[in-house]
Order: structure tokens, then sequence, then C-alpha cells
DNA sequence: CGAATCTCAGTCGTACTGACATAT
DNA sequence: CATATGTCAGTATGACTGAGATTC
């Protein structure tokens, strides 16, 4: 069974969004897919504003969060699930704008450590900082704000699970 | 100023999915663009059981959306902001799997309509059933629910105003 | 030797840009 | 004639697959 039941609040008689876009049917997942496409135009917008792809943002998301700055290739694939192939020349292309080093792993020589440097550290903060001043300009602060990150964080629990099962 | 703040709720302290993905800084923005990649993830599985690919669903959701499920390249073009030879070529593939028609426009000849074949509404509808029935696995219900689809709504607004400006 | 790690070459899918044909 | 609509050709981007080199 698969109907959806139109759980709108008495107070959003019919979210202005609606019919703007393509929203399926409006439940839950297509609300999500909703704010998806904002949020990708977003993060588009501030990330070419630093002369990086959302995508390759992301990369060095990963070494950011990474113990020292570094990591592996394949161990980003596994997070990423990426092809190492196409890593490799994402890998490329981050190295060539100075974001990351390639060494080899002096403990396993198949390896191969990637190393975030500073530069990478920069942009990789800018981004960060643009996205929290975009978000501030949201004007969502105190309870609401807190309110929200719980709902989001809800979801992300239950999302997360499905997503794995 | 761009500084994150950490607003947890106390009874999260630490988020599973913490460290897991790329996660910026954890703020708002950041959690949903985590939000993102689940449900692309989710959505990518759904579509391509069917066959389409998710950016094609959604023309076809556009479409079903439409009145008459009728509408114009240029037109859709507007909603989804793509090119219009992007979308040519997008609907040459669709046309090709049978989901859609295109016919010259009798009221002004330099128009083309485009038209949802049933075999393209059965589509789009299994895809949303599919969409709901993953939703209904979640086992977010009631008042969770409503609070849920509340929260969203209004990201939702926010977002939707601050893109645009 | 079998498995793991990474790179490389070739290929593919998708969308964009700019030029063009046609109609208003 | 200027504008609007849609198509086409060429290009760019970015990732994937499969083969291969090296190391464990």
């Amino acid at each position: 069974m698969a109907s959806n039941g139109s759980v709108s609040p008495p107070d959003a008689p019919a979210p202005e969004w609606v019919g703007e876009l393509d929203l399926p049917d409006v439940g839950l997942v297509a609300r999500v897919v909703r704010l998806n496409l904002l949020v990708t135009r977003v993060l588009e917008e501030i990330t070419s504003a630093e002369g990086i792809a959302p995508s390759d943002y992301v990369v060095l998301g990963v070494l950011r969060r990474s113990p020292g700055h570094r990591s592996a290739p394949t161990r980003m694939c596994e997070l990423l699930r990426r092809s190492t192939g196409g890593m490799t020349l994402t890998l490329d292309r981050l190295e060539a704008a100075g974001w990351i080093t390639r060494s080899p792993d002096p403990d396993d020589r198949r390896r191969v450590v990637v190393q975030l440097t500073d530069r990478g550290v920069g942009v990789s903060q800018r981004v960060n900082d643009a996205l929290h001043e975009w978000e501030g300009a949201l004007g969502l602060e105190g309870e609401r704000r807190a309110d929200a990150i719980r709902t989001v964080d809800h979801l992300l629990t239950l999302f997360d699970a499905e997503v794995r099962a």
C-alpha cells in the first residue's frame, strides 16, 4: 500500500512550493526531494564561487574530517560509494589544484596516502563558512533552529537505517 | 561570522552518522546536505528499478502535475532550470521509451505539445508508490510524522525564499 | 599464489552552448 | 524586422568498467 494521506498542518493550507516544481505526491520523501533540489542549488553556487565542484568539495570534506587530514583512496571510495578508477581521476584533479598531495604509504607500499594541504583546508573551510553564513541569513534562531535540527537528525537516523537495509 | 556552535539536543550526544561521511561542520545546512545524499541514493535505487533515471523521472513528474498531462518544452525548462537544448535530448529519450509523445501545437506552430502517455503515467505512478512505500517502512507515524512534515515545510519555505533572493 | 591497492585507457551518459530553421 | 520556440551539432564534464602493475 502506498497512499499518501496529505498530512499538512492546518496553518499551511497549500505550501506555496507545491505545483511549482515536480513534487510527485506530497509525502515526506517528496518534500525532502524538493529540499534536495534547493540545497543542491545553494551548494553549487557556493562551491563554484570558490572554484570547486560540489562533488570535489565533498571529497575534501572527507579528508578534513579524517585523522591528521589524511586518508587513502580506497577508504574514501567506500565512504562515498565511488569506484577507485573514478577516485583516481578526482584525486588527480584535486592534486593539480594544489588541494591535496599523494605520497606512498611507507607501511604498505601498495597504498597511497592522501593528505589535505593547507590550501585544501582553506577552500574547504571557506566553503564551510559560506554555508554557515548562508544558514545564518535564513533567520532561523533559538528554539526553532534547535527544533529543526532535532527533526532533521531524527530523519537522518531513520533514513540512514533504511538505506543500509 | 560563520562559527557553527554545535546545537545538538542533549539527547543526541553525538549523532552516529557524524564522521561517517563528509559533514563539514555540523550545522543545519550540513545536515540537510547529508539527508540529500541519502535521499539521492534511495531515489536512484527506486527509479532504476523502473528503468528510469532520477532526472528523467522528475521531468515526467512535471508532466503529471500539468493540466491534462500536457506541457511545452520551454515551460518545463523554466520550471526545472534547464537549457532547451538539453531538454530536447531528454524528451528524445522519453519519447523513445514511449513515455511521452510530441506533437505540433495547432495554435502556435512554433510550439510542441508534450503529452504524457499512459505508460508514462504508469512509470511515474509506480515510482511514486514505491517512494511512499519506502516512506511507510520508516515507521514514522502520527504526531512525529506531522512534526517532521511541519518542520520540513518550514525549511522549504525558508530555503526557497533564500534561493530566490 | 591469491588478494588488495591504485592507476590508466577507453567508453558512456548527460547536459550545455551556440547556430539555425521556423513561426509569430 | 525583432522575438519566441524548438532542434541540432559540437563540446565538456565527470564517472564507470576492465585490464594491468605493484605489493602484501
